[in-house]
Order: C-alpha cells, then structure tokens, then sequence
DNA sequence: TCAATATAGTTGACGATGTGAACTAGATGG
DNA sequence: CCATCTAGTTCACATCGTCAACTATATTGA
C-alpha cells in the first residue's frame, strides 16, 4: 500500500484510470444482484400458484425440453449438482409430475419424463414466464434484448471452461478447499 | 440469435421456430444458470485464497465503497438482512478487517469501516475479480462486454419497478404468501 | 474370465444462507 | 413518564450448496 490515506477523503478521484472501480462495476457483481432479484420475481409469481420451488420449476422446464433424459443430464441443465437434482426429482415424482423409467441400455441410469399433469403445469408456468421476462426487459429493444441474450450464452459458455480449469487448479494446489495450516 | 447450443452436450435443436421457445430461450433461465455458476466460481476463486466467504466479501467490498456505515445500510447494499449482516460483521471484526466506532448522534447505531488491513484484502480480491470476470467475458469484444453492463443495469432498473408491483399485487391478493385454497 | 476401475444415482453430513421472531438498549413523542 | 419506534444482537428453523460415502451396474484390460 502506498502511504497517502488521509483520513477519511471519500471521492478519491485520482481515478480516470479504467480500471479504478469498486465493486459495484464488477459484471458478477451485477449479474448476482440481478439474478437474485429475477429469483425473488419468480418465487413471488410461481410459489403462489403452482406450489413450486424455483428449482422445482428449473427442473420440470429443462425436463421439458429433453423429452427424456437420465438424472444427470437433467442436472447439468438445470445448473444443480445431481445430488440436488436427485432430491428435486424425487419430490416431483411423489406429486405425480415426474415419471421414472428404467433405462434398457444401461441399468445404472433412469430415465425421466414429464408426465401429463407435468407437461400441463410446465405449459402454463412457461407462459406466466414469458410475461415475467417481458416486464423485466421492457427498457430493451428487440435487438438489444436478442444481443443480451445471446451474450449470456456465450459467457456462460466460456465461464463453464474457466471453472472446469478452476477447479482442476485449486484441487491440484490445496488437495482440499480451504486447508493450508 | 443462432446460439449454437447453451453449453452442455446435447443435439436436438429443432427449434428456429419462433413459437416454439421452450425454457432455454426465458432469459430468467439463461441468468440463473450464468448466476449460479459464476458464483461457483467466486468462491473457488476466494474462499482457498482468503479465507472469506462470498458473503464476507461482499460485505468487505460494499464497506469499502460506502467507506463508512452502520451496519443497517451496510445490509442493504449488500442484500442481506441485517440479521445476517450482524453475524458476517462480527467475524470480520474479529479477523480485524472491520472496525467499529460508537455513533456519535445515534447511541443505538455503530460505525463500521475497513481496517487497513481490509482494504489491503479488498484491493486485493477486486483484482482477481476483474480477472475472473476477465475469463468469463473473454468470448465478448470490449463492444458487446460494456453493452452487456448496460443492459443488465437497464435491466435491473425495471425489474425492481416490476417487483415492488407484483409484491403489491399478490400480498394484495393472497393476504400471505403461498396461502391460497 | 475376473479383478480393477469408472459411472449413475442415492443418501448422509455439514456448513452456508435466508427468514423472521424475540430480546436489549437507546431514541422520540405525546 | 410511558408508549412506541429504531439499531443491533441473538436464537431458532428451514433451505441450499457441497462433497464424501455407498449401491449397483458398466467397462476394461491382464
């Protein structure tokens, strides 16, 4: 550190420097903030109505559009380990909304698919949730919103890559998360 | 749009049909996922390294742009409940990168600042922030990268509108939330 | 063939998080 | 002065994220 520090000064505006921000200009500092909200937004219209966990939705919808699809699979969709996707799965099955086969080309695996009632419940909550995203981007144009859209998808693309080298790393260094006296 | 595919395997992409949007095109569905793994990420990056966790960080990092608050608005900021924030305080003071000064005006209140130290941890997590964010956003041109800010603070700025609306409206409707028969 | 190894899914344990209620202590206003 | 409000702390509880251990089946290669 470098000594100036007087005191309190707040507006240190020695920085035009580009990089001089806080936090609050981090791009995964806005994305929580806003995936957060977009996740309260969701539970207010969902939970009342339908009686679903946000995951619970996640799950159902990405089961949607497999058809069907092995716990795995249907995990690495929905962005939840298979542990969690296991315990998801298994409440939606009890409320009649999964159903569960064995899988005849590999009996380790099952295989998922939404039932009737699911596929009814996926439909509307899909519908409720076009609205949802229609209010939340209302301040973009069309072309704004399908270049946001697809920025996403490029970065959640390349950020998939860094984690999976991320996590390689830190096994490699620690051996074990958070251990090193 | 054109995305390829949304990252993980996966074939079937018989949808060009505009009608025919299934939960991968809900722009609340891309969020998440992003969110839920960029925050994977974060705490592969902070935890090992400072022995923080996100929330800590968070508070560190809103603390040190605030450069001096009470811990209510310190919990704002950061979007915790000031419960929350009590706890996360107190371990930051006792790992002495927090310091706490009696309200001169208000008796019930505390002052909270960085210590050096903190700042020192916060200057440093922030690099690596930007470098984390540097690797995710590293498939964007400088162009799309600061488009994409924008959007998300536009973004935001109307979902907030839009959720202080739906929270009138369904408190309004159900009295509580989930009681509905 | 069969033992080593890998993979799919389930479960248990545990720490982190979110939420709210009860409590303490100081402030504020009739 | 008493009623009430507000800032912060603490407690209790439910959910979530993470991983390790376990089972059952698949795959591999000596």
């Amino acid at each position: 550190m470098s000594g100036p520090d007087n005191g309190v000064d707040d507006a240190d505006n020695m920085a035009h420097l580009i990089e001089a921000h806080d936090a609050r200009d981090l791009f995964s500092f806005q994305l929580q903030r806003l995936a957060s909200l977009s996740s309260r937004i969701a539970f207010l219209s969902i939970s009342p109505r339908y009686k679903l966990t946000v995951r619970e939705w996640r799950a159902l919808a990405v089961l949607d559009y497999l058809k069907e699809a092995p716990l795995q699979l249907l995990a690495n969709h929905s962005g939840l380990l298979k542990s969690q996707m296991s315990r998801v799965v298994s409440g939606l099955i009890d409320r009649g909304l999964i159903s569960r086969s064995e899988n005849p080309e590999d009996g380790r695996s099952i295989l998922l698919r939404l039932t009737g009632e699911g596929r009814e419940i996926v439909a509307k909550i899909l519908a409720d949730s076009e609205h949802r995203n229609e209010m939340m981007l209302s301040s973009l144009s069309l072309e704004e919103r399908s270049q946001l859209q697809k920025s996403l998808q490029a970065v959640f693309k390349s950020s998939i890559a860094y984690y999976d080298q991320l996590r390689r790393e830190v096994v490699a260094a620690g051996g074990d998360l958070g251990e090193e006296e």
